[in-house]
Parts: C-alpha cells; structure tokens; sequence
DNA sequence: GTCTATAGGCAGATAGAC
DNA sequence: GTCTATCTGCCTATAGAC
C-alpha cells in the first residue's frame, strides 16, 4: 500500500535541502560547504554527493524549490481574493517572515555573489526575480483597475521598484537584526502607492 | 626633498586595497583569496600578507577606505550647496556609478556575508550605514525646512528607506546588468518624497 | 619589502565496500 | 543509499633568504 499519510520524517534529499537553503540564505553560497550539511545532518559528504553531483546542481534544486514555494505562495494569495494593497501586503510579510527567521531572501543572496555562480544558477535566479515582478505586476494593473492603487509610471516599473526595495530592506536590516526596521521601509514602500483618499 | 607630486604609481598598500575592493564588490569576501590579489598585481601572497596580515585585517581596511570616500563624496555634495533633492540626486548618482562598474556596494555585499564575517567588520558596515542615513537624514530636514521635500515620516524612516532602496536597486540589477533598471528604481523612489508643487 | 617554499587545513569530488 | 577512505587542489598563513 502507498504511504499517503505524511509522517514526520521526510525524505533525504528534501533534509538536504532543508539544510542548504538555510545555510545560503544565512552565510552566502560560497559561505557554505557539503561537510557543513553533511555534519548538520549527521550524514556523511558522499551520501550528499550521491542526490546532488555537485554544488551546482545543488545550487539549481534550491532555487527551483524555492521558486516553486514562492509561486504557491503568491498562488495562494490570489485565492483568497482581496484587493490589491492586502495582496502587497500579504507580498511584504512573505519577506519579514524571511528576515525573521534570520535570512536573506536565497535570491537576493545569490544576486550578490552572481558573478561567481554557475550559469545555471544566474539562469534561475532571472526567472525567479522575473516571476516575482509578473505577479506583481498583476496585482498593481488589478489596484488601478480598482481605484486601489494610484502609480505614475507603468506597473512593470513600480513592480521592479517593490522588488528592489523589499530586497533592499532585507539586506540592510541583517547587520542590524531589526525587523521592524524592515517593516517601516516595506510599509512606506507600499503606501507610497496607494491612491489618495477618493 | 618630500615628494610632493602626485605620481602615476601609487604605494602598494593601496594597489592591494583597489584589487581586493573590486574583487569582494563583484564576487564577495567569501569569493576572493589572497591568491587572486596576488596574480593581479603580479606579486607573491607573502607580500600581500606583509601590508595585511590576514584577510580579516584586509577587510577592515577596505571598510574604512570606502567609507572615507564616501564621507568625502557626501562632504562633496554639501560643498556645492544646492537643494536636498539635488543631492538626494547625486547621492543616488554615486550608487549609479557602483553599478556601472558592475560592482556592488561593498557594504551591501558585506551586508548579505554579515553572518561570516569577524567582529570588527561587523562593526564597521553597520557603521557605514548608520553614517549614510545620519548625512541623509540631515539632507531631509533641509528640504522639509526649504519645503522641497515632503515627507509623511520621520526624516530618519526616510533615510533608512533611501538606503534601503539604493542598495536593493543595486542588489537586484546586478543580475541583469542593467543600469536603466536601477535608474528607474532610484528615480521612483526620490521623486515620491518630493513636495507637491506648491 | 618582496621573494620562495612550505605548512596545515578544508574545499569539492570520487572509488569501492557494505 | 550510505559509508570510509582517499585524491587533488586551493585556502590562509608563516618561516626565512635576499
């Protein structure tokens, strides 16, 4: 019978990039080794070199999980079906929820050391930013339509300053610990688009 | 006799800080090595340990050379006297030109490595930053005073979210190459703290 | 001040037993 | 699938000659 029941434990290469992603999010790609993983998790380097070949690849599978998580979790707000300004709210606490666990978003940390990465990774980390801005910039065509959002450029252009400003916001807030630091730029951010009182 | 003019050749102590500071703004303190330093200036890595004994001595020194220049280019900007969103402007300008040199910020790139980093640079890049938004923070007060600027905040959320948005631009653009990209990020974000034409 | 030589450790990666 | 053992190369750093 197939195991259709979750169970606590779960399967070694998701541990592995549990482990990963934690790790590049708080100390960078190249701050970062499979002994580190391999000691966290009380495996050795060879088993981690058996469902990942190579850093690259496992580069790759982090940010087509993480890019996968995202989507659904901009899929899931879309569900629910609020106006604009709460849908870039819901946006914005993605991100505080990040820093709160102490990290940097996987791909802004990776943006920053994008020289040094195989092309691979630079590949997937465009498509991960690029997707980020399509929804948004959704969402921002949806509050103009409603009366909700008031921009004064296109909304590929407000979605691009979101992204840069919230990925901004994290990376500053790091030395400090601050989340609420975070928040006062992420707010300001946001209302600085929404339309004057009707 | 001193000598007294300038020479086209500078002192090794800084030829060393010029190449480790454009090797950790493209590829981070955790992407370069002695080594790499060392065959860009054609010199042996004991030489280069001689000026800086270890790498965490290096980085301290990169710190506080780019954080006089900046206090410099900020000195600058307030020698020309002009109006706060004149030198909201330039101030944005110098982030331009970081980008233009496909480099990022140094102590934005610092920012996402904070976790690896020794103390005294830890130190130093919250330093940085906390000298940024107290210059910015000045500037905002001059325009609220000369009601060129608006503001719906305090002066110092304001900085916070200028720097905030500078180095996220940066950060993100990097990927593309895109200078356009940050341009219109940077623009966004100054224009929306101009006053209403009065 | 700069060099060669080298130490000692850790990186990513592989071979082969179980 | 996971292990131990090992390889090769690069890392930071130091010793000592010039």
């Amino acid at each position: 019978m197939a195991r259709t029941r979750q169970r606590a434990e779960v399967d070694t290469p998701s541990r592995i990039l549990d482990a990963a992603e934690r790790l590049v999010q708080m100390r960078g790609f190249n701050g970062f080794s499979y002994a580190d993983v391999a000691s966290e998790l009380n495996v050795s380097k060879a088993s981690l070199h058996y469902h990942f070949p190579g850093k690259a690849e496992l580069g790759e599978a982090l940010i087509g999980r993480y890019a996968a998580r995202f989507a659904d979790a901009l899929e899931e707000i879309d569900g629910r079906g609020g106006s604009a300004p709460a849908k870039l709210e819901a946006y914005a606490s993605i991100y505080a929820d990040v820093l709160r666990a102490h990290r940097m978003c996987l791909c802004g940390m990776l943006a920053a050391e994008y020289d040094t990465l195989p092309k691979a990774m630079r590949t997937a980390i465009i498509g991960f930013f690029d997707d980020n801005e399509a929804w948004l910039g959704g969402v921002l065509e949806q509050g103009q339509r409603e009366g909700s959002l008031s921009l004064d450029g296109s909304a590929a252009d407000a979605a691009q300053t979101i992204v840069s400003g919230l990925e901004g916001a994290l990376l500053v807030a790091r030395p400090y610990g601050d989340v609420a630091r975070f928040q006062a730029a992420a707010t300001r951010l946001l209302t600085s688009l929404a339309a004057a009182a009707p």
